[in-house]
DNA sequence: GAAAATAGGGTTAAAATAATCCTATTTAAC
DNA sequence: GTTAAATAGGATTATTTTAACCCTATTTTC
């Protein structure tokens, strides 16, 4: 219950990485998957999240590969979460109301959605700059 | 990505339900079942973790049920996690530490386990009594 | 043109979750 | 005392989700 997806986590990994590597610097995928004992087809993947989210660019060819794209203080652990991932449910209710028989009943879907924005924003309020920074001081 | 369990649903539910019926009144699981459309089965399963954390009791025997076994005010919706899921791991690390082969060197375990934390006391902030005073003022 | 890289669709494998099956035990009612 | 209704819980199966892998295309440098 409430785990993160590994997707996640080679995510958030990857872009701490880039991050360390400075911002002008190109990586590439197999560079970090043997660095950090990834599977580079599954990093791959997640990359191209990043990259559709606007968090990293890519260039293709030889000598391609990623970089950030924005600045370290404007992105969050929230934004790499939702590029990953999509938009959070804590409840199935919030996918499909249909796969719940109590929908209209429901005594706690107002709850949990509370609960979600609350996690959310909990993830919004570190940035990858106050990440590092928390890491070494 | 950061879905809460349905036996946990299930659980949740249960208290809420039997909160609903008062504190001396005996349930069946049967009866919660069907009257939440959930797998009588796997319900049972739930209750008796709840039994096991001390949230219901329960009493054996043709008329026998589950009851609430303190005050709603006494027991959080964080209680109710743990007692289904057990302690929260946001990451595998948390869980065994050799499925990562960067533990040494990771970077955001420590953040991660403060997240987990703020996460169980977002939980631990509402009881019982308080989530259904939210339903229903 | 070859090699190294991203892009991405599709399939398979593995793991986690949910459901079911089955048997035992308890207890009230008859 | 026998039966029926309930919890208790181990074991198994089914389903769903997650992760990994396969394969082909495209881009770009040398």
């Amino acid at each position: 219950m409430l785990q993160v997806s590994r997707k996640f986590e080679y995510g958030l990994h990857a872009v701490t990485y880039m991050a360390t590597k400075g911002l002008g610097r190109v990586v590439t995928v197999k560079e970090m998957a043997d660095e950090m004992g990834f599977s580079q087809e599954f990093l791959s993947k997640a990359m191209q999240s990043l990259k559709r989210a606007g968090i990293a660019t890519s260039v293709q060819g030889v000598n391609g590969g990623y970089m950030l794209a924005k600045a370290i203080a404007d992105v969050t652990v929230a934004d790499i979460a939702i590029a990953i991932e999509g938009r959070p449910h804590l409840v199935r209710c919030g996918v499909k109301a249909d796969s719940c028989e109590i929908f209209s009943s429901c005594h706690h879907r107002g709850y949990m959605n509370n609960l979600q924005h609350k996690i959310q924003d909990l993830l919004a309020a570190t940035t990858i700059h106050s990440l590092l920074k928390e890491i070494e001081p």
